[in-house]
DNA sequence: ACCGAAACTGAAGGATCATTCATATATTGG
DNA sequence: CCAATATATGAATGATCCTTCAGTTTCGGT
């Protein structure tokens, strides 16, 4: 799915007066309502500037391109959510298996629940362009805080605290969007959180004892 | 995330002749490799048809536009993995709580992994098309599948299999997904292999369990 | 070999949309 | 209050692309 990659993604400039900083406020969030009134492939630049209340080229003064917006809202989600994870990370270290799994999850769905709204544009940002490098660099972070959290748990030993921080990125990222895009019906919302720990916790335990008793085919 | 949804998905007229069968397949196949190559942003009509060896007046001889077409390609390929994981649901019923595990984790696996290519392409379809519906019909009657799947075991007593079977769903399809359109990485892949099975067991053990000593906020 | 139906062609129409730029308005420091 | 600078406007441009259809070729039964 090699999509091709926009150049130049960076903002033209930055805002100084603060008036400016307000539209460019509006512009981002014009464009997660237009998303999700319209989806991606009804997000005009025309729409978005319309429903932010400017002109379009004001949207042209700070983003070289309809991309390079893109790119700057997904990246503050991204960031907003990277930060939360790490301080759960760093709340959980040294704590044990249980509550690291259930605090994860938990810290995943908040981080995630906060903004359903902006989340759920995301995932439909994510579709049309390629800013799966950022998402993976992400991932790839947080994967790696993950297997230091594994490994600080006192009641664990995995033998592979890598490829078990991986799953359990994957276990948690996946489902979450799995059901956000599916509609995110609140019913089955409330199942996810009453779930995702579970799953989680029930995963870590397994893959700790694994060592000992193996999962292999029959 | 509501994508206005096209009207008159269905085929314009099926192929009498043996040339025109082919020749609708090859456009099947073109779109996927289109896709794959290029990304859904580039997917034109006329690309696909030059990609298939045909004109591009031909494809719409069969589908009334282009959304039609891929339509019938993510139906055609639900249908294959909807199959598959019935016969996999037949196959293990009654059968105990380690080997269904397994089982649904290891045809999961095998259903996606099977036209990796195809499936990759799915997941690029799906982000700018609105075919929500028929995944979310599919996914309910496969949650529907595990929920009796789960029920039969005889060395379990789920007390909600319904959100079970539901969350099962999610972890599979969700981390699956997260996996390949993280660039399929052979890698990645291999864990995935490796730990699904293992994510499905830890979680149905818990959820079986979980009835004796609920998993709750300590 | 013949003919009606099926299949194929591809240039042209028509619509959408990202992006530019010349012009207009607002803000700020002096 | 006055420049100088920042910000905003929106019609016009040019490119892309879906879709059509009148005409051509191929097929299959007789």
């Amino acid at each position: 799915m090699s999509r091709p990659q926009p150049a130049g993604l960076k903002p033209r400039k930055k805002p100084v007066q603060s008036r400016s900083a307000a539209t460019v406020e509006a512009i981002h969030t014009a464009t997660i309502q237009v998303l999700l009134a319209s989806g991606p492939a009804q997000l005009t630049t025309t729409r978005v500037a319309q429903r932010a209340g400017v002109s379009v080229g004001t949207m042209y003064q700070y983003y070289p391109h309809k991309e390079a917006l893109l790119f700057a809202i997904v990246e503050r989600k991204l960031g907003m959510i990277e930060e939360a994870m790490r301080l759960a990370v760093a709340e959980l270290a040294g704590r044990n298996l249980t509550e690291i799994a259930q605090g994860i999850a938990q810290a995943w769905l908040d981080a995630k629940m906060a903004d359903l709204t902006a989340s759920r544009a995301i995932y439909g940002i994510a579709a049309e362009f390629d800013i799966s490098e950022p998402i993976l660099q992400c991932t790839r972070r947080m994967v790696e805080a993950l297997e230091q959290l594994l490994i600080s748990a006192p009641d664990a030993h995995f033998d592979d605290p890598s490829s078990t921080a991986f799953m359990l990125a994957a276990l948690m990222g996946g489902s979450v969007r799995a059901v956000m895009e599916a509609g995110a019906d609140p019913d089955d919302l409330a199942r996810m959180r009453r779930e995702l720990p579970r799953a989680c916790l029930g995963y870590l335990e397994l893959a700790n004892r694994g060592h000992l008793a193996p999962v292999g085919p029959s």
